[in-house]
DNA sequence: AGACTAAGTTTCAAATAGTGAAACCAGACG
DNA sequence: CGTCTGGTTTCACTATTTGAAACTTAGTCT
């Protein structure tokens, strides 16, 4: 991605090897790094040879190859226990999941995108990680909508701006007036539907996580297919999600309260 | 912690900084985090501005606290998926606790300290985050002793160096000599045994899981209590681990070489 | 109110750390 | 053997980072 505005310093060009070595998604060789990279040989060079001396890449000596150090999964664990709304909200997804006997979603707003960061799987188990992390467009998903649709005008025309507005369907909304449009009935209603906007035969209801001060602070979703459900039927869940939604709201602020003095 | 010896340029103290906010476990206020870097007021607050501009930390702009940002759970699920043995060793995993029907451990090494990536829960399902991602000691656990043992000399030393020796119960061994003594046998004998030597009633047997060119990439252990098993016992799976442990190992190098030409 | 204090933000010259073109080295290849 | 290709190091040049101190809020006390 060349998005980056500005990418401050010698810590945002670390940060930027990082995302680029995450983005390969295996062991990336240093001459691969460097054709995409913009920043010159030595640079790079430094770079990966700093980040990897940190522990946030490990350099694989017999293949000359970086991968994701180990440190980053210690940090991750924080990140997830603290800053997502996961841990807090994971028993009343549990609740939600075995009301509805339907697909779960937990997810935040990051960068314009949407982050999952938990899931239940109708049927299987928790699968945490290889689920939770990934990311999707917010302009075309059910959590999506419903975290713009509360989202301060400011907020919400920086978000407009990254979003791609690729016709996944017949019925994705491809232009910010088409979306503003729903945004605005959506707030009226009070939850989110994703109409096959996404992938065809998905179908999900919405609604935000809202603190008091009605910031966002992220969406949960109940995802079926149009085989089992109806928008109706799913609409018919929406008193139920919102209120495991309001309490998931209560606690992730009641939290956030009891500092250290 | 005032640990790490050369906080390598900028990046490093913005990592550190990281780590910082991390090790507090809940959004953080500017002063707190003040009072423990070593790093003047204006240094310390730049390196909170950028990398909170960056997405790795957020400020709570109501209570002016900081806590780990969302772009690091992004890159956490790369890291997890990509640079730990977790995702491949899952099925393994699963395996041997459907055979031993004990905990299992899966760790890897991350700067002389051991990292937990996964773990099956004898009786309960997968918890995987709120277990994995945890940190422990290695000269006092299975899986560390397991993983120091085949340390090449030099990797020995530097993770011997940051072992406290803490004696957490009567069997702990408490010096790098009494340990390095332990390594030699475990290398003879090719699994390591915890003998209470973390917590009293909890041992454990752990193999370390070597690429085959002989470099540690992480360990595997089965964990009992001395209720349930002996170290006789517990020994006799040890070919059993052995045997997942190399399974694990073949298929995580396979997974390193295709490399796109 | 007005003076004090604590917490966070900004300034600015000095110093440090980062830059990158180019030279260098090592192993693979023909 | 020369010649590559991929990786590592040098070094003079510069931009970034530094941190003491000054400043700005927002509370608190008298």
């Amino acid at each position: 991605m060349v998005a980056d505005g500005h990418a401050d310093g010698t810590v945002g060009k670390a940060l930027d090897v990082l995302d680029m070595v995450a983005r390969h998604g295996r062991p990336v060789r240093f001459s691969d790094l460097l054709a995409q990279s913009a920043y010159p040989k030595a640079t790079l060079y430094r770079l990966l040879q700093t980040l990897t001396h940190q522990g946030m890449l490990t350099l694989d000596p017999d293949q000359g190859t970086y991968a994701l150090g180990v440190r980053l999964v210690r940090l991750a664990h924080a990140a997830w226990a603290q800053s997502s709304l996961a841990p807090i909200a994971r028993p009343y997804l549990d609740e939600l999941a075995a009301k509805t006997g339907e697909t779960i979603h937990l997810a935040q707003l990051d960068q314009g995108q949407v982050l999952y960061v938990d899931k239940r799987n109708a049927a299987k188990p928790v699968e945490m990680f290889a689920q939770a992390g990934k990311v999707g467009p917010a302009y075309c998903t059910g959590v999506g909508k419903a975290m713009l649709a509360w989202l301060s005008p400011e907020a919400l025309e920086a978000a407009l701006a990254r979003q791609s507005f690729y016709r996944h369907t017949a019925n994705t909304l491809v232009s910010p007036e088409q979306l503003k449009a729903e945004l605005q009935e959506i707030r009226a209603r009070g939850h989110a539907f994703d109409r096959e906007e996404h992938e065809v035969g998905i179908i999900c209801c919405a609604v935000p996580i809202l603190s008091r001060a009605g910031r966002v602070m992220g969406a949960l979703s109940v995802t079926s297919t149009t085989a089992r459900h109806s928008l109706e039927s799913l609409g018919a869940l929406a008193p139920t999600i919102r209120d495991i939604a309001a309490r998931i709201a209560a606690e992730a602020e009641s939290w956030r309260f009891p500092e250290q003095a």
